[in-house]
DNA sequence: CCGTTAGGTAAGCTGCATATTACGTAATCG
DNA sequence: CGATTACGTAATATGCAGCTTACCTAACGG
């Protein structure tokens, strides 16, 4: 039995993608490396933030491998991977696209049917008595 | 310029979405909401966890608008929301399909090349040629 | 070689997010 | 009505994520 007690959807290594991609900076750092490599100090300059900061935030990119890196002398540059980003899109955004459309049209029946049905609650669930 | 010196690439709504995606949990939730409109204990048996935990983590969906609720009786029926996801994915992931095929390239050039001779990039970090 | 500069690592502090517990409300059924 | 059932909120504890600080390494220039 899974310790979720359901068939997990994803393997485990797109959790750490998802977990990168949740934090604002981070997400601007893959924009902005979609443009081409960049040294690290560069990127601190930048986005104004502490040189620091923005190397945890690349290391947190590196272990979801989103972001790739190689030394020069005493530069490293970091190059966006654009795979596990395709991979998260192909296994699970795109497979939301057809069927959300049902899904919509489906709520939105249903909500019609509730207000037809039940007329004893509204859309944010009080009493309209 | 955004005050904060990069280009602003996302609205403020879109980080609640990003952080609502980050829990595993959340994100099946989200994927057995694909099927249809559930109440809230049936989600919980299904995925063996508290019903607390299971509230409060659809809590946080509904935050980000990925989950809309209506009542009946005394019982809660959890819709899946399409619309959030739809957006993200038209705002960020699609603006790097095509791109992320030429930096994918572009990447694997660049490490090829330094396997081979650590010093084909110029100071910028980009490719040379 | 020595100082400077770019980059990195490690440790501590803080705050938020998650899980847990306790308590509360409203509807269905006998 | 009273008991039970389904759902919810509030509050607390805790663990992790992110920021700060301090210290370290390696390369280039004089």
């Amino acid at each position: 039995m899974t310790p979720n007690g359901v068939e997990g959807t994803e393997p485990d290594g797109d959790d750490a993608v998802w977990k990168a991609l949740a934090h604002p900076l981070r997400r601007r750092l893959l924009d902005h490396l979609r443009d081409g490599p960049q040294r690290t100090g560069e990127l601190a300059e930048r986005f104004e933030e502490s040189r620091h900061v923005v190397m945890q935030h690349l290391n947190v990119l590196r272990e979801a491998d989103l972001v790739r890196t190689s030394k020069r002398g005493r530069t490293r540059i970091n190059h966006l991977n654009p795979v596990p980003i395709q991979r998260i899109h192909r296994r699970w955004v795109s497979r939301y696209e057809a069927p959300w459309a049902e899904a919509l049209l489906g709520m939105q029946h249903q909500l019609e049917e509730e207000h037809d049905d039940e007329t004893t609650i509204d859309e944010e669930g009080r009493n309209v008595g």
